[in-house]
DNA sequence: GCGATCAGCT
DNA sequence: CACAGCTGATCGC
């Protein structure tokens, strides 16, 4: 939970994520996203109060972000002073004192978060630097590198203070197996049991909050079963979330929720209150989604356990792991670093020593030779012209820098980010800033380009196997091209496509961070957004559309098998809930393969935990592999006991969060990559080559 | 009656 | 395991 104050040292007269006591005082307000514990105060009396005096008081928020608030009556009162800000669309915000007419501007950019719909970090410019508020976040590693506006001139821009989800931050969650790891294994555990009968539906057991959308979307999007849920009055502005969703219950997944569920469900009733369907008994399970994490050197990553006759608890998180949490700060490399949380268990000043570290002022400590001619850790390859002085790092505030942007340089990922309806170009006019609304236009107008062209592959995407990328279930829901609704695109977006800053990651240099003492091999970009930003206009930015937000971390999947550096093991089912029917389209063929639990050894299963496909492990209750209750049907209608846990499902992708790629045996397909290769990836790397990863013919790519 | 806070629960 | 959030008890306005 956050302890966040709501203020930032360098910005004290905005308020994020707090609205009481002090914060009462702001000149402005953020929310990073729609949970309660980030929106403290924010329907009190006292705000209300400020609001009907302080006319010049707004809350900014992503666009999805002011839907969902607005959706609660509670917060309705807000609807004239929220102002939705576009993702990644550096904004001018004038923060006015009321009294004394004294004003300061900052330049804010809302950056996603991949914790839930809507959730952003805010990336603060002005006179007191660049701060950079996090939120709460869930980021795989190398993500911050793909944030074009993180940076400047190609490198990570100056940050003074980074407010940071430190949730996991304790060495104890070293690892969470990744988002797609975790979908993977709910989409075949509900795979396998819905399709044994009609009959059979499955409880995903969420906890009241956004950001199970994803889940939702992705599991009716492979298994074309839609979800049950009690409100989705709130995504009526979002199709692409809105379509996987359903009030009837006459449906095989259910995520709707009752105060006595857990104890309807002994009695075999699912929280909406059905027990059957067409006078046939349903065949119930419950998915609980909860976080499992995984220590520095643990290699295996259950995603899926058995937690009971019928239950499950799956892996699910919304924040990043303490891995992810390095990763990205060491990438930011802030002069100060502040937690936002304080796990339990830990203490302020426990936290600040892993913060510290990352930070820039405890590398600059001391003078240090630096050997001359180490690769920066630039992150794109821009094909323009260089721009700046690379030796020393920006003294003013990008936003001071005035450059006029001659053409379109950005990269199409980041477009693909900003969904934007045709016919609302004029939504972004700003009176008085025509310099921005210029690169506004032109960006918009590639934009909406971008998203025809979307749409046009979208029909050719449902026509190929939908396993092309190789990510399998991780297919995300694609974008919608109506110019004339709202638009949402959902919010974590694949990414099929490697890049080049992937691997400067796991290159030893990317670490290196500090002033730059290499020559630059490529010129930079000229800035378009981050030196232009949108002026907030007083002529109401309202805008009912909904943008997008892109988390992109699928990458890893493919990357790593590709590169055989990993094993490619995925999640695999046991026995247990085999069903023999290959009756599913399925995109995991190749990776659901069934196989009788007797005939492994308990020291097969070791090694198998460390090679893929035909696998599981069964890490609790090896002993007790005989006894599953469910090899038989029919099945649990009553009497639900709770059997010692049994891990059901494993992948042993120890993934992006690996340390030591290099130390993970092969599977027998696998190739490690050889020093000639490496030599020649390195070599790219170094000269700034783009390097395209093969894919490897996937084994789901059946 | 409402809100803030806390314990308990999941 | 923790998370996000609900419920219910208590207290104060």
């Amino acid at each position: 939970m956050s302890s966040f104050q709501g203020q930032m040292a360098e910005y004290p007269t905005i308020s994020i994520d707090r609205f009481d006591r002090e914060n009462l005082k702001a000149r402005a307000y953020f929310l990073s996203h729609c949970h309660k514990d980030h929106m403290k105060g924010l329907r009190a009396p006292s705000l209300k109060r400020r609001l009907e005096c302080s006319l010049k008081v707004f809350l900014y928020c992503s666009p999805v972000t002011k839907e969902l608030l607005l959706t609660s009556p509670k917060y309705r009162f807000w609807e004239k002073r929220v102002r939705a800000i576009e993702i990644e669309t550096p904004t001018q915000i004038a923060l006015v004192d009321e009294a004394s007419g004294e004003k300061e501007e900052v330049v804010v950019t809302l950056l996603p978060a991949g914790h839930c719909p809507g959730s952003v970090m805010f990336l603060f410019q002005g006179r007191n630097g660049t701060v950079l508020y996090t939120g709460d976040f869930r980021l795989a590693k190398g993500e911050a590198s793909r944030m074009e506006l993180l940076h400047s001139g190609g490198r990570v821009k100056d940050i003074q203070s980074v407010y940071l989800d430190t949730t996991f931050c304790d060495p104890r969650f070293y690892q969470i197996p990744s988002r797609e790891e975790c979908l993977r294994g709910i989409l075949e555990l509900v795979r396998s049991w819905i399709t044994r009968s009609p009959h059979h539906v499955v409880w995903l057991n969420c906890k009241a909050a956004y950001g199970y959308e994803y889940l939702f979307t992705n599991l009716s999007e492979e298994l074309g079963v839609q979800v049950h849920v009690d409100k989705m009055d709130m995504f009526r502005n979002m199709p692409n979330i809105l379509h996987h969703l359903t009030t009837d219950r006459n449906t095989q997944i259910h995520a709707c929720r009752h105060p006595k569920a857990e104890e309807y469900f002994q009695w075999n009733k699912l929280p909406c209150g059905i027990t059957s369907q067409n006078k046939t008994v349903l065949h119930t399970i419950s998915i609980k989604p909860s976080t499992m994490w995984f220590g520095e050197r643990t290699r295996k990553t259950n995603v899926i356990v058995r937690t009971g006759e019928s239950s499950y608890r799956a892996c699910f998180s919304f924040h990043s792991s303490y891995s992810e949490i390095k990763d990205f700060l060491s990438y930011i490399c802030p002069a100060n670093a502040y937690p936002n949380v304080i796990p339990v268990g830990l203490t302020v000043d426990k936290v600040m020593d892993v913060l510290k570290p990352l930070c820039r002022s405890s590398q600059s400590a001391e003078p240090k030779y630096k050997p001359l001619g180490k690769l920066k850790r630039t992150r794109t390859i821009h094909l323009d012209s260089e721009e700046e002085d690379d030796l020393f790092d920006d003294p003013l505030p990008t936003l001071l820098r005035h450059k006029v942007p001659y053409q379109l340089t950005l990269h199409p990922e980041v477009f693909s980010m900003k969904a934007l309806p045709q016919g609302q170009s004029e939504l972004r006019q700003s009176p008085g800033c025509y310099t921005a609304d210029n690169v506004q236009n032109v960006s918009l107008a590639n934009f909406v380009d971008c998203e025809e062209s979307n749409s046009d592959s979208e029909e050719e995407l449902e026509t190929l196997p939908s396993l092309q990328g190789g990510l399998g279930p991780v297919t995300l829901p694609q974008q919608h091209a109506d110019a004339d609704t709202p638009q949402w695109e959902v919010f974590f977006k694949r990414k099929d496509d490697i890049t080049d800053d992937e691997c400067l990651e796991n290159l030893p240099s990317s670490i290196e961070t500090g002033g730059s003492q290499s020559p630059k091999l490529f010129s930079d970009s000229p800035k378009l957004f981050s030196d232009s930003p949108k002026l907030f206009s007083d002529s109401d930015g309202e805008s009912t559309h909904i943008s997008s937000q892109n988390s992109s971390q699928s990458t890893h999947i493919t990357d790593q098998g590709s590169q055989g550096w990993d094993s490619q093991c995925d999640t695999v089912l046991l026995s247990s809930q085999e069903r023999s029917g290959g009756d599913s389209p399925s995109l995991n063929k190749g990776a659901y393969r069934p196989k009788s639990r007797e005939n492994i050894s308990a020291s097969q299963m070791e090694q198998n935990a460390l090679c893929p496909q035909d696998t599981y492990c069964d890490l609790k209750s090896r002993d007790e592999v005989n006894g599953d209750p469910h090899t038989g049907e029919p099945d649990i209608v009553s009497g639900r006991k709770s059997p010692p846990e049994k891990t059901l499902l494993t992948s042993t992708h120890a993934d992006s969060q690996s340390s030591s790629d290099f130390e993970i045996p092969s599977t027998p397909e696998a190739e490690l990559p050889k020093p000639e290769h490496l030599q020649y990836l390195y070599g790219k790397l170094a000269t700034g080559q783009s390097i395209v990863v093969e894919k490897r013919k996937s084994l789901l790519d059946i």
